[in-house]
DNA sequence: CTGAAAGCGCTTACAG
DNA sequence: CTGAAAGCGCTTACAG
């Protein structure tokens, strides 16, 4: 490997030298900046990173948690988060933490030893606590999309956060439904026992069917994952007639689809027997058919506004307590329509 | 910030035994190791990874060039990839080209800094000089996926390498086509001026149709870029009648969605009227309707042979020279059937 | 405008 | 079993 050193001693000059040559500090006689540049060429210099990061305490590297970015949510939103970062020349560490606990921590410790500049945590595998003994160890930090599971911790924490407004982006698809005359639902929600549950979404479903003097009872809610296949399982429950709905809910696109698939598989026409919505707005979404209804959520909006909050941080040094609330927007397609009550007599 | 320093002070130690302590080093005392360990605890002290990385001259970070993390056919390598990583100590840097040389040398650039322990290359706005030269410097490197648009020059390349056999790939599913009986095809290919283009999957078309005398002309090949909507947009100009081809070879399943898409959109049934088939086998194409015939590539087994290559380098310092070729498999779905000429005199 | 010195926070032989 | 010393490759005041 070639050093600071190699290139100072070929010129005849010192490190400190050659240092302000690369870094443009300082005041530099033309004729050394030339022969310090010619011998970083001829040479084939490159500062050694780690030295120079030790040495100022900074990485130029942000972390990004997520809990699986095979999930189709969140490749967009990662694209966009590195553009960001790339662009205010830091470069990005993807961590996958399986939405397990020992995952995320396994990382947060990592970073608990100066390797980052900052994280962006977004939900799934991660404890706030861990979080937040990071960011009091003065690792810029930004909580994302927390707010399903942990409600009240999330307000009770000081951490700066982006976040979606989930009861709103179902309470749209609900409504929707609702106008389009439909009066039985089912609703298919990311939940288990451990309490990783869409409740925020709940919420926002029962919101919707209020003003109709209507509610969801427990036995047309039913609970799995997240994934396509788990919308596909959960939706075989339902669909026994009698008293089958004209309406599913989905907590996500990813289930909407599973949910259509499976709605089609078991013979019905979707929309005409059966509407089905997600929340998201993932690409693909747009391309299945039927279309999929859904309640986008405005990645890229979201991605910049979480990665410059982190990125104002670690730059500014200020530990903004700033809260973003990204607002979802209805987009209706194909796969909902007109109630029909009369076939659902069959 | 507290140190290693801040740490044997309290202690009444020194750093060297601290240090030992922390990686379980040399000969230790029982009871000095407690204490230190206590003080460890009671300071909260992490070791600063960056110091310890210019020390040992690693980093235990590698690094993953693609062109966009967006396309499907990504996120489930890049899932594997830090999988694998993670398992033997390493963490994952993600790295979009945007298929902009630009963009992938200003990456590699950096590497070259000794950031990272290694890097995996996958096609796309990376020079292979770039690449070629970082290895020079001593980074081990695995290139993968080039073999498209660099076909001559891989063979003069030295780098260990984890290619798909696309040309391969490309017969299988048009061997599947003309044993359906079609005679009239189509081809939409990933290609532009730059020579970015599919070649490998060209000739594995061209070579499925030579049993039957026949062969793809330059006016029933479009070409664009490896999107959906490109897909739609080639498919448009492909679909006027007469002599409307019968079956549409694809570069991609994302092109081939498109294509379905633009189809069905036409008015036409697949695969009544037309038969639709990819090359990938991305997640979405088994539930879309038709779900997609396709020539599958093995995304986990390809994301670990390269994963374990790269690391096999990193860790035993060997410049393994190792050329794998990952095999694909035809998937027959509902997007393909039997060709019914009576229909497209039409 | 350039150099000598100290220091970033660790690890690594080596001496005792 | 522990300590003193040097060093990883840079940057940062400060002196001259």
């Amino acid at each position: 490997m070639t050093t600071i050193k190699d290139v100072a001693q070929k010129v005849g000059v010192t490190a400190a030298t050659v240092s302000n040559v690369i870094r443009s500090k300082g005041p530099i006689a033309e004729k050394t900046r030339k022969r310090v540049l010619q011998a970083i060429e001829e040479l084939g210099y490159r500062p050694n990173l780690m030295a120079r990061g030790l040495q100022q305490g900074k990485s130029l590297t942000l972390a990004l948690l997520l809990p699986n970015i095979a999930n189709p949510f969140y490749p967009e939103i990662a694209l966009e988060v590195e553009n960001v970062a790339r662009g205010q020349g830091y470069q990005l560490l993807l961590c996958n933490t399986h939405d397990d606990l020992i995952v995320g921590r396994h990382y947060l410790e990592r970073f608990a030893g100066g390797w980052v500049d900052g994280v962006l945590a977004m939900s799934g595998g991660i404890d706030l606590e861990d979080l937040e003994s990071l960011a009091s160890r003065g690792v810029p930090v930004v909580r994302c999309l927390f707010d399903e599971e942990l409600e009240r911790r999330k307000l009770e924490s000081n951490l700066p956060s982006v976040d979606v407004n989930w009861e709103q982006a179902a309470q749209l698809v609900a409504q929707h439904l609702v106008e389009l005359g439909h009066r039985n639902f089912a609703a298919i929600l990311q939940g288990n026992e451990a309490g990783n549950l869409h409740t925020a979404r709940l919420r926002g479903f029962q919101n919707a069917l209020k003003p109709i003097k209507a509610s969801l009872k427990p036995n047309q809610i039913v609970f799995g994952d997240s994934s396509l296949e788990s919308g596909y399982r959960l939706v075989q429950q339902i669909l026994q007639p009698p008293n089958r709905p004209t309406a599913i809910l989905c907590s996500n696109d990813l289930m909407a689809l599973g949910a259509i698939e499976a709605a089609l598989d078991a013979g019905l026409d979707v929309p005409g027997d059966l509407s089905v919505v997600g929340i998201d707005d993932i690409v693909i979404g747009a391309h299945v058919r039927p279309a999929l209804t859904t309640a986008a959520i405005p990645k890229r909006e979201f991605a910049i506004a979480a990665t410059e909050l982190l990125l104002r941080q670690v730059q500014h040094n200020l530990p903004e307590i700033e809260h973003i609330r990204i607002e979802p927007q209805l987009i209706v397609r194909r796969s909902s329509a007109q109630s029909q009550p009369s076939k659902n007599a069959s």
